[in-house]
RNA sequence: GCCGGAGUGGCGGAAUUGGCAGACGCGCAGGAUUCAAAAUCCUGAGUUCCUUACGGGGCGUGUGGGUUCGACUCCCACCUCCGGCACCA
């Protein structure tokens, strides 16, 4: 095509620009800043593939190269850099696959595409361009990884703290250690009785008291990166474990589709989870679209119910066989034929069957589990049966279970009497006395407390010892313990029952048995008043020790309680193995095996067909207090809840699924409206079979049962997120190191912040271990490089090895658009000054405004697939910055804008097969087969290399026709936000434009330009109007419009036919953010000396943007019947009466009558006639 | 299945947010220029019916209903396509 020469003046002028430094953009401080408001627009940057660049690359990037350069035209200083995203798998497969290192394809691919960024005249500051592979780039990541590595969150600021302030707070007492491990506030115990005999509240520790290595361990739980051995996607073929969001829906890796798996492994993660809140709560703080908001909501998938309490019932051969209203008055029956007891049974029960403890020495899964099923009461003068369980992390070694059970032996004196006590595999069993006065409830926490203490006191370089959930039962029959005590001054080891198995045999079965007598007994005559002393007991315990007896479920459901009739765990829940019946355990066990096998792709093949298998377990459901099966299925998920459900099949459609399958019981609960099937029915309805709770519409039942239940110590409100924290590791090469190390003495210790960057070793074979063995063990290429792992302890100065991990793709880009603002500092990740003059609005004039966003970048443009990880991992890094005092804006990105997707047009024969575009005929109305005449169906799909005609190369499309024109026509396409298909045949259209552009202003050959001596008063009225569009549609992003508005603009002026210099230099002006390189060539020939980058941007007329008559259209009935000029300052009789007397009008009109008049001043007039 | 977004000429799309549907561009047709073609310039066109013509009427924004003087725009139900999530209790 004919026209101007575009290539010599995209050439000239981007060297210009280049030399001139016309873009450079000063920082404050720097000599030539010069005060104004400021404006930062960025980019997503590109990710530098062998490819190169995509078209859909500069669509973005166009739009804000507009925006700036309207914006240096209205006097803002333009913040509008570029850079490379340039770790990361892909450039590592290739180096791999080429036997190059990934250094040099990273080197050579990004130098390819910046070559073609810059072929599109875009007015980046070009000194600000980085890259996340260059060390001084990646120093900065290591030492905001370390700042993570070294905060906490504090969740009383709900902000991320130095971990140094959570050490003082423990060692000051200000924070003290709970028996789970946590750490809580120091409150007053509010009665003596509630503190032991270290000035604590009962079951707290003071830090002050644990080894150092324990609270290094500590203190390890509670640093934003953390290590952790979880569950995570591991993908054998790739030799790297991939983040949630890198394994696709068929549970495939994103990256070359090789299968994934669960396993369980040490990596590092981070604590994205502690901002959940927070990151929800200031989304509403950003401009951003709607639907991107929505997607992140529901990525952090936020959901409020309760937490259900279901005791357990029965599981080893202990099964009810009557039930009463409640757990805590069942009655049991028992059968017992075991004839092996060293003494008599005192009190005889009706025994039927199997002897539920087969001979040798019980376990204490069996005793723990039989005790579950034992009421907890409180009864003054008791003897009582405790079992606690050890929570260290390791099994107890032989020495130390000694001195366990001697601490527990030696605990009395003033509050209560031991006579036994034992351990055995981790859990510590004992009978005690409370003396009078002293309650067991109060006993078992200073038990606790106290062996906790003695046993952390002695030990070395182990994890901190906890005990933890304590079973007490009541033996009161003081015959029966006097027999036991001869029986253990008889023993040759005395009150030690170390010949465990017998000792413990007898001590179990008698304790048991006394226990069902007394609880009979006392159930027998007890008056309700006691019975609801002794429930409240026993709630208050269990909030206080946490409860392994029952099972906790959440759920968003907790008006359908009534309907729950059955109970799922997830595989892999912990109590699965506890709670199976001897029966049942080979079918679980074969169940929880394959169901650990699995990879992710099988698991969510089978979404058909449920799988499950009964435990042979029941829990009672607290409400109907009926038994309901136990159940383990695949369809619950342990990383979701707590991992176990309650089932409530009526209104479910899984567990509607599940129970029609296993033939379970399906209980209606909810009344759905009139004519609705409540089987399956999910939504919300008015309550029945819900005993109190019938009539209760669903939200209002929600809210009284959770109240209700809370009272009763059954289950509390609870909230649950989906988001889980991010897998941060990754066994690749091409990555950040860690700047950690492993040492044997000090364990895990960071690098000094001087020592950074910590540079990738360089290696001949950076190949990752790759397996198609699902088993296989990650090993990470670094691990090849000796010379590197192994280095010296920071801390201690002796041997230790470097992390072989490195940090995943997302670590680079999650806070790059902060080095942008400083790039060259080498003291700091970016100067404090500079971060607050770019991340802040402000600036001198008063529609400074106008551009920027309240905080942070003023625009960030990119692909709407960043909406989730991208965007949410950078806002989580941009908080811990921010609470650190690093940054000093919440949100890093302030206004948000997605482009849509480009696709292409493929022209498909009847067989499928797409058509190359020269062999298709579009003359006709549908294009055909140039030789068949096939008629062909046009579909527009995803670009890619395999769709002959879809894939579209930008560097073919600017030799033909020009960056202008490329730039032009995608800001043509449509808008911006729209996905549009890419339309080889449309881009000459708006290469004609400006051509005519050309020869309109410069003229050609055959004719001259139009300038002409004075301004033309119809092209005046136009330009102005044009001026104030393209204005706001700039401002509005509406790019596509502006540009029609400028081709209407050019027709009007070609049929003029004139136009002034002036008025042509007005229009260049608006033309140039669209069409740079052309416009600056027409503006030197107007006679400009310098680049119009920096021109101030055209003002428009408002007065001579009016007209001086409109047409008015007049309908009748809502039917348009003719068009009347009227004057445009005409009132609304003299419109009427124009209306009226035009003739097709009062034709309409003739013979009916006038009903009504409708009067929409300049706009148009309706009349209404019958 | 759930959550978003979108359906307007042969095609990409426009419509000041309830007020002239189809701006602008592609493609198409006709004309001018040319020996001819390309390029360029001008003109035409949603569709259908009546009319030799000039003109004029009907129908038209995925489908069906509703609100309104008036609906591409608002409400209800449904269909199709695209994107995201997906056994999240």
């Amino acid at each position: 095509m004919a026209g101007y020469d575009f290539t010599a003046i995209e050439k000239k002028w981007q060297d210009y620009w280049e030399q001139a430094g016309t873009f450079r953009q000063p920082n404050p401080g720097e000599k030539d800043f010069v005060e104004a408001p400021k404006l930062y627009v960025l980019d997503m940057f590109p990710y530098p593939s062998g490819v190169g660049l995509h078209v859909g690359h500069p669509e973005g990037y166009t739009a804000t190269d507009i925006l700036c350069r309207f914006a240096r035209m209205n006097g803002y200083n333009v913040l509008h850099p570029m850079g490379y995203d340039s770790f990361g798998l892909p450039a590592e497969q290739y180096a791999v696959e080429h036997g190059v290192h990934p250094r040099e394809t990273t080197a050579r691919n990004i130098a390819n595409i910046e070559r073609q960024i810059r072929m599109f005249g875009f007015s980046y500051d070009w000194s600000r361009r980085l890259a996340t592979t260059d060390p001084e780039y990646y120093r900065w990541t290591q030492w905001i990884f370390l700042k993570l590595y070294n905060s906490w969150f504090d969740p009383e600021a709900q902000a991320a703290r130095p971990i140094a302030d959570l050490e003082r707070k423990l060692l000051s007492g200000q924070l003290v250690v709970d028996m789970n491990g946590g750490v809580v506030p120091a409150v007053a115990a509010r009665r003596i009785a509630d503190i032991d005999l270290y000035g604590l509240q009962v079951g707290q520790m003071k830090f002050s008291e644990l080894e150092s290595d324990q609270q290094r361990r500590l203190l390890d739980e509670y640093r934003l990166a953390y290590i952790s051995e979880a569950p995570v996607n591991w993908c054998p073929m790739l030799g790297t474990v991939l983040a949630n969001e890198e394994v696709t829906n068929e549970g495939k890796s994103d990256r070359g589709n090789f299968p994934v798996y669960r396993r369980a492994m040490k990596q590092w993660m981070l604590r994205i989870t502690a901002y959940t809140e927070r990151l929800l709560e200031d989304l509403e703080k950003v401009d951003w679209p709607e639907p991107i908001k929505i997607m992140q909501r529901n990525w952090i998938g936020k959901s409020v119910g309760a937490e259900v309490k279901f005791e357990i019932l029965g599981s080893t051969g202990v099964s009810p066989v009557s039930s009463g209203v409640s757990p805590v008055t069942s009655s049991f029956k028992y059968y017992c034929d075991d004839s092996t007891r060293p003494f008599p049974p005192l009190v005889s029960l009706s025994f039927e069957g199997k002897n539920p403890y087969p001979p040798g020495e019980p376990s204490s899964p069996d005793l723990i589990a039989a005790a579950r099923n034992l009421p907890h009461l409180e009864i003054p003068g008791a003897t009582y049966f405790v079992t606690f369980h050890c929570a260290g992390q390791e099994m107890l070694s032989e020495p130390e279970r000694d001195m366990v059970m001697n601490a527990c032996l030696h605990w009395h004196g003033s509050k209560c009497c031991v006579y036994a006590a034992t351990v055995l595999d981790n859990h510590v069993h004992m009978i005690v006395r409370p003396l009078e006065g002293e309650s067991m409830d109060r006993l078992t926490h200073s038990i606790k407390s106290f062996t906790a203490h003695e046993i952390n006191k002695s030990r070395a370089r182990k994890g901190p010892f906890w005990l933890e959930e304590s079973f007490d039962h009541i033996i009161r029959d003081e015959r029966w313990l006097s027999d036991f005590t001869k029986y253990i001054c008889d023993n040759p080891v005395k009150r030690g029952l170390t010949s465990r198995a017998d000792a413990y045999k007898w001590l179990w079965i008698n304790a048991e048995e006394l226990l069902i007598r007394d609880s009979a007994a006392h159930f027998g005559h007890e008056s309700e008043e006691y019975r609801r002393d002794a429930c409240d007991t026993q709630s208050n315990r269990r909030d206080a020790c946490g409860t392994q007896e029952s099972i906790v479920v959440y759920t968003t459901r907790p008006d359908t309680l009534f309907g729950a009739t059955y109970m799922v765990l997830a595989p892999e829940h912990e109590m699965v193995g506890d709670l199976t019946t001897r029966e049942q355990a080979e079918a679980v066990k074969a169940y929880v095996a394959a169901a650990a096998n699995k990879s992710e792709l099988e698991r969510t093949a089978e979404t058909k067909e449920k799988t499950g298998v009964f435990t042979g377990a029941h829990a009672i459901n607290p409400v109907t207090g009926q038994p309901i099966p136990i159940w383990v299925a695949d369809y619950v998920m342990m990383g979701y809840g707590t991992g176990a459900i309650m089932a409530v099949p009526a209104h479910d459609t899984r567990d509607f699924e599940f129970a029609t399958k296993f033939n379970l019981p399906i209980v209606q609960v909810v009344q759905p409206p009139e004519g609705v099937d409540w089987h399956g029915y999910v939504d919300d309805g008015i309550a029945v079979n819900s005993g109190p709770y019938d009539g209760l519409p669903t939200a209002e039942f929600k809210e009284k049962i959770t109240a209700d239940l809370a009272a009763k110590g059954l289950g509390k409100r609870a909230v649950n997120y989906k988001l889980r924290d991010w897998l941060f590791s990754r066994q690749r090469y091409w990555g950040e190191p860690f700047p950690i190390v492993h040492c044997e003495r000090c364990g895990v210790v960071p690098l000094p912040e001087s020592s950074l960057p910590l540079t990738l070793p360089d290696m001949d074979d950076f190949t990752p271990a790759s397996s198609s063995d699902p088993d296989a063990l990650p090993a990470p290429p670094l691990g090849k490089a000796g010379d590197w792992v192994n280095t010296v302890c920071p801390s201690c100065g002796g041997a230790a090895k470097r992390e072989l991990n490195t940090m995943p793709q997302w670590a680079g880009s999650c806070w790059y658009y902060l080095r942008y603002l400083d790039p060259q500092n080498s003291h700091r990740f970016c100067d404090e000054k500079i971060e607050k003059y770019w991340m802040n609005p402000g600036g001198k004039r008063h529609d400074a405004a106008r551009l920027q966003s309240p905080m942070g970048t003023d625009l960030y443009v990119g692909g709407a697939e960043h909406a989730v990880l991208h965007l949410l991992y950078s806002r989580f890094w941009h908080k811990v910055l921010f609470d650190l005092g690093y940054v000093s804006t919440a949100e890093p990105f302030g206004k948000l804008f997605n482009q849509g997707m480009i696709l292409g047009i493929a022209y498909r024969d009847g067989r499928g097969v797409a058509i190359p575009l020269e062999s298709i005929d579009f003359t006709g109305d549908k294009p055909v087969h140039k030789e068949t005449r096939e008629p062909l169906i046009t579909s527009v799909e995803k670009m890619s290399k395999s769709l002959k005609t879809s894939a579209v190369n930008p560097d073919d499309v600017i030799a033909q026709y020009g960056a202008d024109t490329f730039r032009l026509y995608e800001m043509f396409m449509g808008p911006l936000e729209a996905s549009k298909p890419w339309n080889t045949r449309d881009v000459p259209g708006v290469h004609r434009f400006l051509n005519r552009v050309w020869r309109m202003i410069a003229g050609d050959e055959e004719r001259p330009a139009m300038i002409a001596g004075q301004d033309n008063p119809e092209v005046e009225r136009s330009l102005n109007r044009l001026t104030r569009k393209v204005g706001e549609d700039i401002v509005a992003m509406k790019f596509n419009t502006a540009i029609a508005a400028m081709m209407e603009f050019v027709n009007t002026v070609y049929k003029a036919a004139s136009l002034s210099a002036g008025q042509a230099r007005r229009f260049l002006l608006l033309l140039a953010p669209f069409a740079p390189h052309i416009c600056e060539e027409l503006w030197r020939q107007l006679g400009g000396d310098k680049s119009l980058a920096r021109e101030p941007w055209p003002q428009y007329d408002e007065a001579s943007i009016a007209e001086e008559s409109i047409e008015l259209p007049v309908q009748v009935n809502g039917k348009l019947r003719a068009r009347v000029q009227v004057p445009a300052g005409a009132d609304e009789a003299a419109m009427l009466q124009a209306a009226m007397t035009e003739p097709k009008v009062a034709a309409a009109l003739e013979g009916k009558t006038l009903v009504k008049k409708i009067v929409v001043p300049l706009k148009l007039i309706n009349f209404v006639v019958k």
